[in-house]
DNA sequence: TTGAAAGCGCTACCAT
DNA sequence: ATGGTAGCGCTTTCAA
């Protein structure tokens, strides 16, 4: 920077304002330093700007990544999250400890980051008090149980689930399933008991008959997303609501062809709150879905405002659902003689 | 850190030396020292640490992260990684920008971190070039085409591609199979080539007759795996070399059941450079896979030396394979008559 | 609009 | 075995 300096005939600290825009710089001045710093091929250096400003310009990204994780979500998150630091100067640090928690003690106590994003919430998450004791600014993406005094970022699943129930209702449909989650979701990841109960709730206001099944009992996966999807159709629901990973999409559709059921005319489909492409699948599906740049993009905009020291309230900040109709829903069969295997 | 000297009644350079070690220090005065760091809660701030070692303690892991890559591989790859720079006191920042180089050139000239692993290395990769311009060190997990001056770390898919060979022909297979990969990975991956380059090299050594397939044409993924599978198996094949993820293994595996030929009975199995779990398939089978752990471990190890300082010689570092046999390959049915479906 | 200089909080060299 | 201290390469306050 001194060589940069000279070269520009300006002192040291004018070509830091010219390069950083922090104070008013003639144009003059500027270009001469512009030119200097090209010519020299200089570039600041990272860690010096790091002790002097204080702030690293690095987020820390906590995510427990255990083995039985859905990797293709999961990297859809990281990457996103990833994408919306850069749109703001910050670059991602990944901490994936065993211990999530060891991990983010060591960035904050260290002054190693600006701030911290909280992926992978469960609702009963160690990180959550941890990030009560420590300085370093904290940004959930997802809800814990006990939320009091966090910063946390997600889709509003009960809003999304409304309006799920609501298309159904809307289109007639009297009897609608919810395909579950797996048992284990329901204790590590926050959202589906949330999902669970405002279907119930919604489904109850509306005045229609709700069945919830989750996927468990024996077998591959796909043949308990299969046998729960079989299970709501016995039940009599004209309409489901299709909850987790391409799989379990791909298996609803596969018993739906099993049964010789068309889409939508003999049954109707919501994907919700889904993270893959469920516009691709073989029948393409409306859907309500989970969009991680949205939820990341906000929870990069606070952390940013956090480590630049403003004050941002406490609470949860809820996304609106997109709904994205790509026809996989009609009024149920008139005939109540429906084709079954 | 001038705090803890002075409860510790030392100069804050001894503060310092007790801590890093770097500098034999008596037992008492190290023990007045911990009693006061821990006292005070003192942790020493790693952005001054930074500057004044010149060292981040930080690699950048490069990973262009296109939605088109098998999520869960890459996911393994970066735990790997991570699992590994920590053990050797370095954290992992991503760089998962659309232009691959852009961030690498970025973290290089700023003195950002102190080495870079490369991940998902293409045959012509953008990032080979950028390595030898910057100064700051590189390696390679993956072997691109030109190598020349760099530091890669790979799986000896040469040796594990002719012990594969040799298992089938060991056991009396005198025609057998490979289950190509698809066709774009030929184009993006770096090593599907050598696979198959080795395995028609080894089977002509061997005496053996080798059949390559390629997972193309119309239908879904599973759809064209178990097509290739078919005509590897309509060609006579009595044993199968399996590459590619968990839904090519269980593809093969279902047009085996679908053909009624019992494994090893009637067909023999083995995988070749999986990194999924192949013991936990419907048939556990026997394979040579590609361990991210392994690799990264070598990776991460060489990248600390180059971060030290030391000298490390360009070059190509091959992993031994591992052979884990879970008795899916025996010698071809006696009867050439096999069943068929 | 610009410059001078005091840090930022450590590391590591030079002493003793 | 320990202490003093000069940087590390920037940012930012205070002056002009």
């Amino acid at each position: 920077m001194d060589e940069v300096a000279r070269a520009a005939g300006v002192s040291i600290s004018t070509v830091s304002y010219a390069l950083s825009g922090k104070r008013p710089v003639s144009v003059a001045t500027r270009q001469r330093v512009e030119r200097a710093v090209a010519d020299l091929g200089y570039s600041p250096n990272a860690r010096a700007r790091m002790l002097a400003a204080r702030r690293t310009q690095i987020f820390a990204l906590t995510e427990p990544l255990r083995p039985d994780t859905h990797a293709p979500t999961h990297m859809a998150f990281v990457l996103a999250a990833s994408i919306a630091a850069r749109r703001k100067e910050y670059d991602i640090l990944l901490l994936t400890e065993a211990e999530a928690s060891a991990g983010m003690q060591r960035v904050a106590d260290s002054g190693l980051v600006d701030a911290i994003l909280v992926l992978d919430v469960a609702p009963n998450d160690e990180r959550v008090g941890l990030s009560r004791a420590i300085d370093t600014p904290t940004v959930f993406i997802g809800v814990p149980t006990d939320t009091a005094g966090l910063v946390c970022v997600d889709l509003d699943f009960a809003a999304a689930t409304r309006r799920a129930v609501d298309a159904l209702a809307d289109a007639g449909h009297t009897r609608i399933g919810l395909l579950g989650h797996t048992p284990e979701a329901y204790e590590l990841s926050n959202f589906p008991p949330r999902v669970r109960d405002a279907f119930r709730h919604c489904s109850a206001e509306r005045g229609v008959t709700a069945q919830v099944r989750i996927p468990d009992g024996p077998g591959a996966a796909s043949e308990r997303f299969r046998r729960a999807a079989s299970d709501l159709i016995e039940g009599g629901a004209t309409g489901i609501l299709v909850q987790g990973n391409e799989e379990a999409h791909l298996s609803v559709l596969a018993e739906a062809e099993r049964r010789g059921l068309r889409i939508p005319a003999d049954l109707s489909l919501l994907s919700l709150a889904a993270t893959h492409d469920t516009g691709s699948l073989p029948v393409p599906l409306t859907a309500i879905p989970l969009v991680p740049q949205d939820s990341c993009d906000l929870a990069v905009e606070l952390a940013a405002r956090l480590a630049a020291g403003e004050k941002v309230a406490p609470g949860i900040r809820l996304i609106d659902p997109l709904f994205v109709d790509r026809g996989s829903i009609a009024s149920p069969a008139a005939s109540p003689t429906r084709p079954t295997a």
